[in-house]
DNA sequence: CTCCTGCGTCGAACCGGTTCGACGATTGTG
DNA sequence: CACAATCGTCGAACCGGTTCGACGCAGGAG
């Protein structure tokens, strides 16, 4: 490969003249200039990604930290990892996707070895191991997902108390009374996905206040096992006339669930779920529903980090916790109960 | 951050001394060797990357080109790439995830600049153009999916013609005479996916010699137009009783379509699809299939990569091209046909 | 006509590692 | 006891860029 000497020497110039004909960084006759790039093209030359990064300490590359747990819905995860990249490319830099298990260790190889200049972190945990590393590396990160403590840190996710407002008050002013809200897994909380009770949280308190019974339960990820459960569901509470879904396994097995039991959605059941319009495509859900934006969501991590990467004055600048306002988007899943229960 | 220069002063050698003790490629005093390790330890010492790029040429980061396109089923990629980023840094390298749309001149520039050791092509069209770039790169790339031509190119793939006629087979055997496939969109093939027409041109020869009617089609990558299609098939051939699915959207659209048809699989309708099993699970889809095995054909690619990275010896190789053996796992969801026509 | 200014270019140093050749000290051999 | 071989360490060069300081030369001002 041709090296800016080969271009230099090509073009009848020194190295620095070279560097700076390319860069534009200092004044450059016009004569000058266009030999060098001329040269520059003939031997196809590109910068050595490890000289140019060992020289300007920037490697035009950010890591993106997602995680991968037996149990979670790796299929969702796709379209973060996607707003991520393409919103990357668009600023000039390419993505290191780590999805190693042990994502602290992981973190501190990619910062402390210099090979980015920024880390997005995906999957955050109440208590997440990463963040103290995060907070020491050298390298700005943003988050998607809102943490316990979010200092220091640039934190976007969706409102996830709002959701579970907009869901309850949904389904009390058509004039639902008793609701079932299905979340993901019990372990998915212990693990610390602080989503799944912001949510839940929230609408249980907006349904208290609205004097609307509320039944939630943790969910499963996986077939058949959350089958069995939206069964069990039905079963126990007859009287129950919309579905509240965070957990998108449930949301993909309920189609099935409901033509077993003869159910119409939404003449005998109306459902919200929680997730992206992506999803719902993928899985033929014509659900109404809280949009989740993970690719907005990706691409306001990346800009945000990118900012604080190239402006050194955006270095110092406070950090922020976005939240992205849920959005129904109605499918007509909703509709009054009927008058008699079921 | 803490340079070897730092280490070598803090224990008291020089940097080349400090750079031996740590990598052991020459003889160093136990007790030197102590100092040195105290040292780095320490000071947190971890090499940077780019100047261990640019002194090592490697990066111990492997490219991997995914393409998304439009009309494709994105859920099913994760899996490929989750194979190839868990193998890759088990065998010690990071992964850049590129997903530009211009996948050529994005292999151009990851393979010039020498961020990457080597790479891994993904959604490989029969005439893909990133072939030429890659054969001219200096780095060794290997392909998951089979281009029109492999010469100088390692290659893994399933074996689409044996997929096409095992389905076949599977189902003569039990009886059934006219069957259904529902292949990719035909914009796929348009786009050059061989995988398309090799498991549907080795399916309907072996229909032609065994006797057995075939309706090969194209299918639809979305809802509800995928939804519409299968009706729309059903209709058409009333008195078929086999569907062959090489196509994700179309098995994931299936059970609503003969919930709401009143079709029982296996009793009016014997299915046999083509995916894999994480698919299955996450989709709830009980049918016979035969599995793709993304993450094994991601695995091998990463390994046979990184031999011809590491060993000099392994360059010189003769190039594979390595064909997965369908397999047929059966869910119970074929039977022989109904004496009479559903 | 001289002096200053500033444009265009060059040489050298630096980023942080690895690696080759050399060299002093120790050990073994004849 | 002299000499060679080996061990352990060091200094210097190199990988391929960027960037700082200096310098020659042309043009404009005084």
């Amino acid at each position: 490969m041709a090296t800016i000497g080969d271009v230099a020497r090509e073009a009848g110039v020194s190295r620095s003249t070279a560097s700076y004909a390319l860069s534009g960084k200092r004044p450059i006759s016009e004569e000058v200039r266009e030999r060098v790039l001329a040269a520059a093209a003939a031997l196809a030359y590109t910068p050595n990604a490890g000289a140019l990064a060992l020289a300007t300490s920037r490697t035009k590359v950010l890591g993106l930290l997602a995680q991968f747990h037996e149990d979670e819905f790796a299929p969702a995860m796709m379209q973060y990892i996607l707003g991520v990249t393409d919103t990357a490319r668009d600023l000039g830099y390419d993505t290191l996707l780590v999805t190693e298990a042990d994502g602290a260790r992981a973190l501190q190889r990619i910062t402390d070895s210099r090979m980015v200049d920024g880390v997005v972190l995906m999957n955050i945990a109440q208590d997440d191991l990463r963040l103290p590393i995060l907070r020491a590396a050298p390298q700005p990160g943003a988050l998607v997902g809102l943490p316990g403590d979010c200092a220091g840190l640039d934190v976007f996710d969706l409102d996830f108390e709002e959701a579970g407002r907009v869901m309850v008050d949904h389904l009390h002013r058509l004039g639902h009374r008793e609701l079932i809200l299905i979340s993901q897994p019990e372990h998915v909380v212990e693990r610390g996905g602080a989503y799944v009770w912001r949510l839940r949280d929230a609408a249980l308190e907006r349904a208290r206040q609205r004097g609307v019974t509320l039944h939630a339960v943790y969910g499963e990820s996986r077939q058949p096992a959350v089958g069995r459960l939206l069964n069990g569901l039905f079963d126990a509470h007859p009287s129950a006339t919309g579905l509240l879904i965070n957990n998108e396994a449930a949301a993909a097995a309920l189609p099935s669930v409901t033509y077993q039991r003869g159910l119409r959605v939404p003449d005998d059941l109306s459902v919200i779920g929680r997730y992206s319009a992506e999803f719902a495509a993928t899985f033929s859900l014509s659900y109404s529903f809280i949009e989740s934006a993970p690719d907005r969501l990706g691409s306001m991590a990346v800009r945000q980090l990118v900012r604080r990467v190239e402006s050194p004055a955006a270095r110092n600048e406070p950090f922020v916790v976005r939240f992205i306002s849920p959005e129904l988007v109605s499918l007509e899943s909703t509709a009054p109960p009927r008058p008699t229960a079921p």
